[in-house]
DNA sequence: ATACCGATTAACT
DNA sequence: GTTAATCGGTATA
């Protein structure tokens, strides 16, 4: 079942991120179809969260698209090469988003391993926010499209079921920048699930 | 026009 | 454990 509008519309992102976790990402372009479930996601909560782009209501041609109802991809470019791939959450005029940073590969693995020009299946196919995006062939020029019609990118709820007891809640990775913000515990993943990213959490001070 | 830097990754020691 | 790669976005002038 296709993600309704109705689920990225709640205001509560921090829960939407968390139970974006065993939903299944999909790419379809064209002929080329592949999908990961997802197992570590972050929150990003806008106007008042230093780690976020739109921290402090900042509006800028990058940023517009946090400020549409939730349901669209914010894709951006991060250091000079990674694709990183959220999802617009909350309501209009309020720029949450969820990072989405491991997925474990379902199907098409064939093609992903082709776009990340490896021919072994292994966590580093797609543990990692810039990995995952260059397997499901998500790039910048996908900014601002909607997950709402099905195609292109779009999110399933396949019935998968993850207890609550397997999800685990830490500070988020790579935004020291952001001061105390950063150990917020607005990161979500999996517990011992190899497609987790590696990175370093920020522990509480 | 110019300068700075990042929601990362892979390849090193 | 460390660090180079790499370039669009953003601020400043």
């Amino acid at each position: 079942m296709l993600l309704p509008a109705s689920f990225y519309r709640r205001e509560n992102t921090c829960l939407i991120a968390k139970e974006l976790l065993g939903k299944v990402l999909v790419t379809r372009f064209g002929q080329e179809y592949t999908s990961g479930i997802i197992v570590e996601t972050e929150a990003y909560r806008g106007a008042q969260d230093r780690a976020s782009h739109a921290y402090g209501n900042k509006r800028t041609a990058r940023t517009e698209v946090m400020y549409a109802p939730g349901g669209r991809a914010y894709v951006y470019l991060c250091y000079g090469i990674h694709h990183l791939f959220n999802i617009v959450t909350h309501g209009k005029d309020v720029p949450h988003a969820v990072l989405i940073r491991g997925i474990e590969p379902l199907e098409g693995i064939p093609l992903m391993l082709k776009r990340r020009r490896s021919s072994l299946l292994r966590p580093s196919l797609t543990a990692g926010p810039g990995v995952l995006s260059e397997a499901l062939g998500i790039r910048t020029i996908h900014s601002g499209q909607t997950l709402l019609h099905g195609k292109d990118i779009y999110i399933e709820d396949t019935g998968i079921l993850v207890p609550d007891k397997e999800i685990i809640c830490t500070g988020r990775i790579g935004v020291a920048y952001a001061g105390d913000d950063a150990a917020l515990p607005y990161r979500f993943f999996i517990r011992s699930n190899p497609y987790v990213s590696k990175g370093k959490t920020i522990l509480p001070s």
